[in-house]
DNA sequence: TTGACATGCAAGTAAATACTTGCATATTAT
DNA sequence: ATAATATGCAAGTATTTACTTGCATGTCAA
């Protein structure tokens, strides 16, 4: 799968976003401090967190007998120059544009 | 389902991804000129701008017997105010860190 | 008005995805 | 050493998703 496909798949659970929310509010949490704040088996935990390793939005680091999660911020940056940026710029002419095709009809 | 969930679903899939391209290279194609450009039957690409316009990425109009298709920039503005700015804010930094912490073991 | 064209609608199928369950392995503390 | 803790692995299930098929409706041109 390309990589920013793997990206946006990841991004497209709610699960999965929640958990970047919590590593957001503490980086380098484990895998049992993720689990204690949502409402999943450790197990399904593990498989979102796997999903968000391959897509490179998570880093992970094994501590001992404890798995150290990390936010990357990179594949979001990507995101921005390819899906975001292009459309950021011409954004306000652009809904204005629309405003006027949909009100001539 | 939320709003913005809609939209993380709606990017999730290449097919959907590569009609906005072709929106964004020449706004307000029908429905069959969309089909020209994309090896899918029609029935598919209909059922996937059914998706992106339930996401508000692209917005139709019915004009005699075609329908015109137009880009929506706002629901990616949406995406970079919650999901792209604030990790761009200490992108730079944050990728530092990330580094140190993975030489570390 | 008849035929060609553009799109709509809906049921069915196959594949992908999220989640569960049960057991296994590795690390730390007593 | 032993028990508790933290995580890994893998098979099974249920839901969602993408896609196909076939027919219906609406619009335009001759």
């Amino acid at each position: 799968m390309e990589d920013i496909e793997k990206v946006f798949k990841a991004l497209s659970d709610s699960s999965r976003r929640a958990l970047l929310d919590s590593l957001y509010a503490s980086n380098g949490q484990t895998l049992g401090q993720l689990c204690g704040q949502h409402d999943m088996t450790r197990q399904a935990v593990t498989q979102h967190l796997a999903i968000l390793e391959a897509a490179n939005l998570v880093v992970s680091l094994k501590q001992g007998r404890e798995k150290l999660h990390y936010l990357n911020p990179i594949p979001l940056h990507e995101i921005y120059e390819r899906w975001i940026e292009k459309f950021e710029r011409h954004r306000i002419s652009a809904v204005r544009d629309l405003k006027h095709i949909l009100e001539s009809d």
